[in-house]
DNA sequence: GCATTTTTTGACCGAATGGACAAACGTTAG
DNA sequence: CTAACGTTTGTCCATTCGGTCAAAAAATGC
């Protein structure tokens, strides 16, 4: 038979797809696309490759379910981001939760990356429809709250970039990290030292208190 | 023969070699060690495998040496940062100079997120010695600065990291930021928006001014 | 219990890939 | 011219990898 159409999924196949993509994202997390491989993610599932073969087409399309799947997850933070609350407040909120991510979903965080890197062969249509139109009406929020004298007055979408960068910095660039910072502090630790940080940065910058 | 050992390369031996690396910084950047074949490289550098096996024992080999080169030009930045000069001008100059780098070499920034995503399977000893020593060092000037209230008192690591995060972003996720930014102000007009952003933040932060 | 459908597996295949090798080619010094 | 050395290439090989297939095994419906 044909693997099943969504239609026709039992409860059975909707566990074993999970088990696979859960399998999935541990490898693709590690060595990226090309680095991994389908006997790698099946021993991972603790099942054979034509087992695993009949519950997706190819490597590609666990792929694809991955990281579709994944962004809901990933912009969710930024979709609470609340015109109506206050800016620096949700602005803050916003840092934290995207650092809570980097803490709690590496995988997620390093399976973005790679694909981004490598020119996002795979997600490029979700980055343009999604991902886009997301940070187009979050980016005029922030405006709306710069125009209103209440944050200041800079560019909305390089801002968001930043609180990216900062936030998934800490699990993508994990060993280098840790490399630095050495052995003590790890953890928790260093997540709130982080946490730290990131909020002083963004609410004050680096002048000295007049 | 075997492979010439560093004393008796002839000039041509340089130049071939200097080639193939150059190669492989364009084909490695783009898909990952394991995502790029040594013919890939080869044709890049206009030669066939065989003979570019001549000049490098193997493609280890070939990434190890690009790696261990592009360090030094990757830290450079951070090493002018200047114990004596004035601090705030001091620190708006290295990320200046690094956001240049993300512009002007993005190959080697991706060439070096690839490697450190994986986990650093072969620059962890690089990291642990150069990089956490310059690294260790620049974080003493910078508590230096902190502590004689020059500048605000935060955490100079994650200062350092927090640098890094924002400017490397640019290049390393570039398909990313055009997904977002959309197809106008490309190339220099970007850099700028992102220069002026990024000097705002890190001086001042986001609340407004009073 | 029996027939039908779903799930699992062992064996297999073709293409890609890293690398070896010996023979051919080019260059240069005497 | 020729011997010696450096360079280049065609050919080959073993392994890995993505994916197929038919048949066995397990589950399900009657």
């Amino acid at each position: 038979m044909d693997t099943p159409s969504p239609k026709t999924r039992t409860r059975i196949q909707k566990q074993k797809r999970e088990l696979i993509l859960e399998a999935a994202l541990e490898v693709f997390s590690q060595h990226g696309f090309r680095g991994s491989t389908i006997d790698q993610i099946a021993e991972a599932a603790g099942m054979s490759k034509p087992n695993l073969l009949y519950y997706f087409r190819n490597k590609e399309d666990i792929h694809h379910t991955l990281i579709q799947r994944l962004l809901d997850t990933w912009l969710a933070p930024l979709r609470e981001l609340d015109a109506v609350g206050d800016p620096l407040t949700e602005l803050r909120g916003y840092i934290r939760r995207k650092l809570e991510m980097a803490r709690d979903f590496p995988r997620e965080s390093r399976l973005f990356a790679n694909e981004i890197l490598q020119g996002a062969p795979r997600a490029m249509p979700m980055l343009e429809d999604e991902l886009k139109t997301l940070v187009d009406e979050k980016a005029e929020v922030i405006l709306g709250w710069m125009k209103a004298g209440r944050i200041a007055r800079t560019d909305p979408r390089h801002l968001i970039f930043s609180i990216w960068a900062t936030t998934q910095h800490y699990a993508d660039f994990d060993v280098q990290v840790r490399a630095v910072l050495g052995p003590g502090r790890d953890g928790e630790g260093r997540f709130e030292d982080a946490a730290r940080f990131l909020e002083q940065l963004f609410m004050d910058g680096l002048k000295p208190k007049g």
